[in-house]
DNA sequence: CTGCACTTTGAACAGGCGTTTAGGATGTTG
DNA sequence: CAACATCCTAAACGCCTGTTCAAAGTGCAG
């Protein structure tokens, strides 16, 4: 038990734990490997913690606690578009992009929890947007919501090939301000999402021929995804 | 050295591990755990392949070839839209999409080779499309296929929370047939693909903002990504 | 059959892992 | 001062890892 010893060495340690995470994912996370960062023993770190699968939990709670706060802290500052861009700023506290990017991919039942907030508050923005003329109602709110947050996940957890590929490092800290990123990233998504690429045409007849596949289980039409 | 004998005991290691990899990521890629799965013993691994990492090299070595083959194939083939539906069919073989899903996050260079060849057959594929008068002239080609191609595989390598989200199984074989998959996954990825979500006078608003930016490092326009 | 080249095995090694445990600091309370 | 609870460490434990090695098995050339 404790009272106010949370301050120091067992938050030390859980910080160290999620440094090791977002420097060399999961598969790094020892206990000699956090205890050297720490600066205490491996015993310390399974004394504090219990084992290694606890200090796990721990920084997931923690990572996910952080971003509730920061993200809610946004939403009161003001109308922010993208509420992951809130997270990169925080550079003081945990690097929290890294973490979320090498533990998104072997999902703690958390972590999906957290992705699941994302995609209602994608939803909420979405229609506040609609409300200022924006953006447009869509047929399937909830489906695209989801859709565009797993695509900017997608992103950030691929963050080594959209540098190989564009030069951008999505988690660069100070990513707003570089015009390269805004040039290279945000140009082109934003040309792919303002219907840029389907032709109105063709877009009224896959959108009229997948109606019909939605009734009647014929012959489906291609598109254009994976 | 050897002369024919690489149709038995090597090969099965081989495809033994990459079933391991699919199914259990790189971390359970275990030379005892290989040799359980091919009947053999882990010193015969070792013999067979020197390493682990030469095996691991192995693996890599073979999905890339197997997923440019059926590539090509399906180019031959005729007009397939989408190049990655191609890997899904191919039930008999390897598990091309599962293994890609678990190896595409701590990118080999190898895999890295792939992935800019998969934007490249984009790019052709959408210039195709243009000269179908299905798509468009986009004024960045190859940073749109770029973003296309991470927005697909970043949903692949993210399967199981498109899974939780969307009750959408991206690696399973049968995805095409699913009517579930068009109605849940394609249909609001096409609505947002076909220009649904911004309204054309905020686009054009965005697009002018963000050309004046490209020129004078001004106040940033906020847009929609992460 | 003898001899050779090749495969395959099971035991053994060093090293890293999570975890346990005994004991030494340290500071607080009686 | 003595007694106590807490923090922390170093050493050890058993387990799993990749890798090595000697020996046994296998099949083909002479």
């Amino acid at each position: 038990m404790s009272s106010t010893d949370d301050r120091s060495t067992r938050a030390r340690i859980r910080d160290a734990a999620i440094d090791v995470v977002a420097e060399t994912g999961p598969g790094g996370l020892t206990a000699r490997n956090v205890a050297a960062r720490a600066g205490v023993s491996a015993g310390s770190v399974i004394h504090h913690f219990g084992s290694m699968d606890e200090l796990r939990d721990a920084c997931d709670h923690h990572i996910v606690a952080e971003v509730r706060r920061l993200k809610t802290a946004a939403m009161a500052r003001g109308a922010q578009v993208d509420p992951i861009a809130a997270l990169r700023d925080a550079a003081d506290g945990p690097p929290l992009m890294a973490y979320l990017a090498r533990t998104m991919v072997d999902g703690t039942p958390r972590v999906t929890d957290l992705v699941r907030e994302m995609v209602a508050d994608a939803v909420a923005y979405m229609k506040e947007g609609a409300a200022s003329g924006l953006l447009n109602e869509l047929d399937d709110p909830e489906g695209c919501a989801a859709i565009l947050t797993i695509w900017s996940l997608g992103a950030l957890v691929l963050h080594d090939h959209v540098k190989a590929l564009l030069g951008v490092d999505l988690l660069s800290p100070s990513l707003q301000a570089d015009p390269t990123y805004i040039r290279r990233y945000m140009a082109p998504a934003f040309e792919l999402l303002s219907g840029g690429m389907v032709t109105e045409e063709a877009a009224a007849g896959i959108a009229a021929a997948m109606a019909a596949a939605d009734t009647t289980p014929a012959d489906p039409a291609p598109t254009k995804d994976s």
